[in-house]
DNA sequence: TCATTTTAGTCTTATATGCCCTTAATTGCA
DNA sequence: TGCAATTAAGGGCATATAAGACTAAAATGA
């Protein structure tokens, strides 16, 4: 008879998402108490946006893994709220331009210290040394080409 | 002058949720295609019920490191496809007892081929070892109790 | 040039996630 | 015993995520 392996037990990706749930609400509890009514996938683009300067919204999605209507979801609140300005390419007009804007900049300050506290909180419970082993392994994950079909 | 740090190089939660839109869609592509009609999580949560049998719905949330109100809501769909059965529990009138039916284990039996795929596919390119690595390092950061406040 | 194909983004729909507040039931304690 | 505090779950709200269909614009190629 076949054994009936424990799935959930070794599924990858069961793993990868509790521990993401788990995570999350560290980073989005500091956030929020540090008044800045930002989420952590909003202060992560608003990151992004001030690092790398303006993007497409595929360019960003690209940089995010992530799926570029999702994208457009995302950054309808903020769009909403003046943290992001979308412009229509003038060498492309498919494409539409993302930038943040000053009150992004200023969002982005607000939430720092959130953001290092949970930081600092994870990073003193798992560990620094693992925490980096831990992101060079994530982006190792995100860099996988899958092969489809 | 301060040194601007590059904070979504270096946000564990950035990086994690990252690697896990990724995965998922790998897991939820290939579930699909198996024709089981399952997304990642409630091929979970399904998993889950098989492997430990009827759970409140307390249980299951503290399970599988997710909110109260969003194992609530992930099993509406589940409930109304009569994939699981909730009930009210006999010793505790507040508590639901959640368990799969014969539908959700047929599913799952459906859904499995999907899976494995997946996961035989990412093992293929991560590593059977770094896999094992990684669903224990997601298991240490699920489990961390986070002091909050 | 102009028709075909490809590409960027949107809209719709559905699930995923978690907060706050409320309701109902249980537990603890005076 | 009786009431207060606690606990389990539901409802409402908002964001997060992505597939699929659609629109508009650009690139391609005969």
């Amino acid at each position: 008879m076949a054994i009936d392996i424990n799935i959930p037990a070794v599924c990858n990706c069961t793993k990868l998402r509790r521990a993401q749930r788990h995570i999350t609400r560290l980073y989005d509890t500091c956030l929020a108490e540090s008044g800045a009514g930002l989420r952590a996938t909003q202060f992560s683009i608003l990151g992004y946006l001030k690092t790398e300067g303006p993007k497409t919204m595929m360019e960003l999605a690209e940089l995010m893994t992530m799926d570029r209507a999702t994208i457009g979801h995302n950054l309808r609140p903020l769009e909403r709220d003046s943290l992001v300005r979308i412009a229509v390419s003038e060498t492309d007009r498919r494409a539409r331009i993302v930038s943040i804007t000053d009150e992004g900049l200023s969002r982005l300050e607000i939430g720092k210290p959130g953001w290092a506290k949970a930081q600092a909180e994870f990073e003193r419970q798992f560990g620094a040394e693992n925490a980096k082993l831990m992101r060079d392994m994530m982006d190792d994950v995100a860099g996988i080409s899958f092969s489809f079909h």
